[in-house]
DNA sequence: AACGAATCCAACCGCAGTCGT
DNA sequence: AACGACTGCGGTTGGATTCGT
């Protein structure tokens, strides 16, 4: 059954509004209010306008204290941000940008800034290219190398996986992200930690103390998580966190390998003790990531052997993330898609997540998170 | 200067959710 | 519980403006 329309449409005027009516439509409000009824306010100030009409031009131009144009550098990392993690959630995204509506960002975003995203990937990727730069990261002492949240890879023998860049910015467990002065650090207790690895990864943690796993594969209700984690409650400091983990294994849809090798190794699981992760983690204290650089190492225990191991950063970020391995969405890996009509959140949210990150079914990916508010993140591209 | 293409952005549309009866 | 009225949201449209040739 089809709903009546809002107003008849024969009586009603459309298209751009104005001066008068701006005029009238606004200082009514101002004065009465809405009275919580759109439909009936144009009959009652004499608008030939549709009720529904009102209310957007209300909420988008007339209201006090809206902002048009001129959207900072910061804005536009927060709208990017948000994007990112949650998707068309235009409201929500308004939200946190005071003065800002919701149609705006979302035609800025339509217009500008989702090709400004793109074109600067195509920047990175060409670049990438043009330099020929192979990743290279020195293993030392094992075979087993980690891929840290925060911008790492996994390696395991000959296999070679990359990440991309990681989230800058992370909004507080429990939300409430305004401004840049409330993006204090974030990971200063287990629970911040906990989400964020659990978002990044989509991962799942035990909550109690570390139990090292003797599982194969880390499942609840038949979902395989890449990792599995656990905290020590005896410890205090949360870089001293462990994690069990199948990191032999990366997700299995961020890689070539075919399914036979992917099985074998999610056979495999690895325990480490995180103890350098404060440097990667410590890069959403600031609106730009601290890059790894060369010279700079990641050094964590492998539980397995007990020996603490140390991974070395040759010729920096670019080689520590592997611009150009990025997965496309069909799971093959390939140049992520640049084109101007890539554009869905999963298009998006795939230049900055591998593509087992990036699920297809927005519902599924929270799933998979306990974030209460959505983390938010931006690096510098 | 003229024209078409590209871009911008206000406004529209329809759907889904909420609320009151 | 069912229904209608209304609100809020996100996708899309189309006119105006700017840009490029």
């Amino acid at each position: 059954m089809g709903r009546a329309p809002c107003c008849d449409k024969a009586k009603v005027k459309k298209g751009p509004w104005s001066p008068e009516e701006d005029a009238t439509l606004k200082a009514y409000i101002e004065q009465n209010g809405t009275g919580g009824n759109w439909i009936a306010l144009p009959q009652k100030i004499g608008l030939k306008r549709c009720g529904k009409s009102c209310r957007l031009r209300w909420l988008n131009y007339l209201r006090p204290n809206i902002k048009h144009g001129g959207f900072s550098e910061e804005e536009d990392n927060i709208i990017c941000s948000l994007y990112i993690s949650i998707g068309s959630r235009w409201s929500i995204i308004a939200a946190q940008l005071p003065g800002r509506t919701d149609n705006d960002i979302k035609n800025y975003w339509n217009t500008r800034l989702k090709k400004k995203l793109l074109g600067k990937q195509r920047k990175e990727q060409a670049a990438a290219k043009r330099a020929s730069l192979k990743p290279q990261i020195l293993k030392t002492e094992s075979d087993h190398s980690l891929m840290v949240p925060g911008g790492g890879m996994i390696m395991n023998n000959q296999t070679q996986y990359y990440w991309p860049e990681l989230p800058a910015v992370i909004m507080p467990p429990g939300g409430g992200l305004v401004n840049q002065t409330q993006l204090d650090p974030i990971f200063k207790d287990q629970e911040s930690l906990k989400n964020f690895l659990i978002k990044l990864q989509g991962g799942r943690f035990s909550d109690y103390h570390h139990q090292p796993s003797n599982t194969t594969t880390a499942t609840t209700n038949n979902v395989q998580y890449p990792f599995d984690v656990s905290f020590s409650q005896d410890h205090d400091q949360l870089y001293d966190s462990t994690i069990t983990t199948m990191l032999a294994s990366p997700p299995t849809s961020m890689n070539s390998m075919n399914s036979s090798t992917t099985a074998s190794r999610l056979q495999e699981t690895h325990e480490y003790n995180i103890i350098g992760a404060n440097m990667i983690i410590n890069q959403g204290l600031e609106n730009y990531p601290v890059e790894p650089s060369h010279g700079d190492h990641l050094i964590y225990n492998n539980n397995n052997n007990n020996q603490q191991q140390r991974l070395d950063i040759i010729n920096g970020v670019e080689s520590f993330y592997g611009m150009d391995q990025m997965v496309n969405n069909n799971g093959s890996t390939g140049t992520t898609s640049t084109s101007a009509e890539s554009n869905s959140w999963e298009d998006i949210s795939s230049l900055f997540y591998p593509n087992s990150m990036v699920s297809h079914d927005y519902e599924i990916c929270q799933q998979h998170s306990t974030f209460e508010q959505p983390a938010y993140l931006f690096g510098d591209q």
